[in-house]
DNA sequence: ATGACTAGCACGGCTAGA
């Protein structure tokens, strides 16, 4: 089974390229963020004619998010308030449309859109500390739920060095500090890894690249895009790439998709091949 | 670098992203 991620920067500009590179990889799952679009507006029949079913949670203009499956989707929850009803933080932050989530093949899909907080001295920044809070309470309540759990999305953080171009003059700002790398840890918990890093310790893998600046045409990215495993499906997963090709596209997302391949569902007592023999 | 690009909304020039 492969779940990939993708911060598409509005799904209705992207869309050829976005049904494009379904048709091409055909992942069971896609996870998309920034669709940027009212849910009566989104191009759900452009989807379903590539046979993938949709859960949407937009809204005109900014952020969105939705999950595209191959697979029947169960049991969708939107927003953090799903999850965490008397909790009015949670309600307060659950009117930004980033949090979906969906149950396919018994897996709980975990779509996210975090905020990116803008500076550190910028409210904004303060309200994605108070998310990232937030989502360790609802994470907490998803695992009373006893359902294994693949959290995906943009999550406008580096957690380390090795995930940004310029470590030495970037670390400590917007998106690499030390309050934000430690509010996402809290999260993560001991539960949840990042399925990029099973596979791939080296440094210069990213992505996401700024419009600005030719970042792309000179390879400063930052690894902000991520697929969180928990401690059942790591044992299980056998891949994790970026697709960085996509970057090159013309009019391109400033995000790449990114891939994780799990062996879900797994094999039953019986089901090998040894067994089949006698 | 208070910079740069891109998208949405709306049709001029903002906001927001990261």
């Amino acid at each position: 089974m492969r779940i990939a991620t993708w911060n598409v920067n509005s799904v209705r500009t992207r869309l050829e390229q976005v049904t494009a590179w379904l048709a091409a990889q055909q992942p069971e799952v896609l996870c998309l963020q920034e669709t940027k679009v009212s849910d009566e507006l989104f191009p759900q029949a452009a989807f379903e004619a590539l046979g993938y079913q949709c859960a949407i949670s937009g809204q005109k203009a900014y952020n969105g998010v939705a999950i595209l499956s191959r697979l029947p989707i169960e049991a969708v929850q939107i927003g953090f308030d799903a999850l965490l009803p008397d909790d009015a933080e949670s309600c307060r932050l659950s009117e930004q449309k980033r949090v979906i989530s969906a149950r396919i093949e018994g897996l709980r899909v975990l779509d996210l859109y975090v905020p990116n907080g803008s500076s550190l001295t910028s409210e904004k920044y303060t309200y994605k500390l108070a998310w990232l809070s937030c989502l360790q309470r609802y994470l907490a309540v998803q695992e009373q739920q006893g359902e294994p759990l693949v959290m995906l999305g943009d999550f406008n953080i580096a957690l380390e060095a090795r995930d940004i171009h310029d470590p030495e003059r970037l670390n400590g700002g917007i998106m690499a500090s030390d309050a934000e790398r430690s509010a996402l840890r809290q999260a993560l918990g001991d539960r949840l890894s990042d399925g990029f890093r099973m596979f791939e310790a080296d440094s210069g893998h990213w992505s996401w690249w700024d419009y600005r600046s030719g970042a792309w045409d000179t390879g400063r990215g930052w690894r902000i895009d991520h697929i969180y495993l928990d401690d059942v499906l790591q044992e299980l997963a056998t891949g994790c790439v970026i697709h960085k090709d996509q970057r090159g596209n013309l009019q391109p997302s400033d995000h790449a998709p990114v891939v994780v391949s799990i062996a879900w569902p797994p094999a039953e007592e019986g089901d090998d091949e040894e067994a089949d023999l006698g």
